[in-house]
DNA sequence: TTGATAATGATAAAACATTATCATAGATGT
DNA sequence: ACATCTATGATAATGTTTTATCATTATCAA
């Protein structure tokens, strides 16, 4: 993984253009406007080698296939909206200090918080 | 799924007693002191009933298979320990209200948060 | 421009948790 | 105790996402 590929600069793109986590599909149609044929083999190829260079991390769903975004963000969350399935970004809320609320002995390295509800535009009544 | 069997009671009981969140695995490990022989079909199945009763909720987790435990309590979250990769109940640690997180015209329906980390018995260094 | 070889696309295969199948065992009402 | 018919256990099948394979294409240094 170390050419310079149309592939790999559309998914690369896409990735970091998006705003929010996409899925492999969701990385695969964005990319095919400028890499038309892409297949979602290079797609996962792709994302597997920018997650190792640390460009992209991966956003862990419940009972769903990951989400990647670009990398190197502050700290935030997520909201996924269960009509459109789609994640957004969440900034700015986060959990209150944990020390009362873990067990003797716990040690605490990391957390994720996931949000459920309706994004606007499906809010609205929208399609997607 | 109406009549009292062995393996029901077992499964039922060892989500009852678990007092933590259990994988389709661990319930089948838990319930076969009580119930020899018991297969893994039979687990999902009752997992699955139990589900549809009520009596036993899921938890479902980033990037792995849910875990069941015993429904109807109050509000509460999860810690996953990384060394034994059991989940454990995480009483009063939650968000702060998130309206001005969000962004503009999101509905929030639910959330859900979960804490990394190392549980007491591993941090001791024993085995599990 | 060419040659070496990495990357791609199509698709087969793998990895997984979960569900279906089916013969047999066992719970239930009488 | 009997007859009925649900629940079980073993395992094949499924569904889904991800990875491997391999012939072909395209990048890049010389």
């Amino acid at each position: 993984m170390q050419r310079d590929t149309v592939q790999r600069r559309a998914i690369r793109g896409a990735l970091e253009e998006a705003g929010r986590p996409l899925g492999a599909l969701e990385v695969l149609e964005a990319s095919k406007s400028s890499a038309p044929g892409l297949g979602i083999a290079t797609v996962y190829r792709n994302i597997k080698a920018l997650l190792k260079e640390g460009v992209v991390s991966a956003v862990e769903l419940p009972g769903e296939p990951p989400r990647y975004e670009a990398a190197g963000k502050d700290h935030h969350h997520h909201f996924r909206c269960s009509r459109c399935e789609k994640v957004f970004e969440l900034g700015g809320a986060c959990l209150p200090d944990l020390k009362n609320a873990l067990p003797r002995g716990f040690r605490v390295t990391s957390h994720e918080v996931l949000v459920h509800g309706v994004c606007a535009s499906c809010a609205k009544g929208k399609r997607q």
